[in-house]
DNA sequence: TGATATTAGTGGACATAGTCAACCTAAAGA
DNA sequence: TCTTTAGGTTGACTATGTCCACTAATATCA
């Protein structure tokens, strides 16, 4: 029996948090910067400068599309590039305070969101799921 | 302490199940219907001759977006509309012979990559996610 | 050292997916 | 009957994703 239940369930799942997000957009997008820029900017508050290429293999997006990202939220001025003085190529990303700002009221908003959707299941529940995402990841 | 996590390890599963598909879709999708019509193909297939309304009500997506998409399934005559008595604004959607061939190459596609994916994790571990994520979807 | 690959990042063009509002028809409710 | 609601379609627009070409800087290795 072949079984293809997990990959709808994660596309029902990741529905689910997007709806979630959408409709408590106008309290805490207030830089509109949408499920794209959200995510990397979440992404980037994990990480302590990294370059533009390391932010980009993490998020798993086209490196055209991050450019334009981040183009996108230098403008918002929610993130600003530095050079490397190591290697000429690579710029480093960081977020400005602004951004971190942006970051915190995303963090809340997501916590919030992920909080509702997984009412149905214990605490320990949500542990294990977590943990087991990790180490399939991993 | 916000928990964003599960949001982003969400974000990254999808994508990596969606470059695992894509790398191996020469092989299987010989009717080009992409992520979208996959999804929809595949919810179809666990489904009784259902509605329209029901079927995007399941895959979440917009029903100006489900137009689309079941216009082109159609135009690959790999579902059908049937008329309900019952109700004139129905139309119920159904697979075609071909598009039977098609879900089941699809369910091995999917399949194959999920297991590839899911090596890290037993086989326990394997169904206690699916549990898990089936009690937060219900 | 110098020729050649590789890596980081940008830009353009195009395809797919998501969103929103208007609209039509059929059914349900008052 | 009149009004409301639900199922579907269409159009227009935005956001994402993908592919390819290109520049500049570093690595590799003869």
């Amino acid at each position: 029996m072949q079984d293809t239940e997990l990959a709808l369930l994660i596309d029902r799942l990741m529905r689910r948090i997007h709806f979630g997000l959408q409709s408590k957009a106008q309290e805490f997008d207030e830089f509109q910067v949408g499920p794209g820029g959200g995510i990397v900017l979440l992404t980037l508050a994990e990480m302590e400068q990294p370059a533009l290429s390391e932010l980009t293999r993490r998020v798993a997006r086209d490196k055209s599309q991050m450019t334009r990202t981040m183009r996108s939220l230098e403008n918002k001025e929610l993130v600003a590039r530095k050079a490397c003085p190591e290697d000429a190529r690579v710029t480093r990303v960081l977020l400005t305070p602004k951004g971190e700002r942006a970051v915190a009221d995303l963090q809340n908003a997501v916590a919030e969101t992920i909080a509702e959707i997984l009412l149905p299941i214990s605490k320990d529940g949500e542990e294990t799921l977590k943990s087991l995402l990790r180490r399939v990841l991993s």
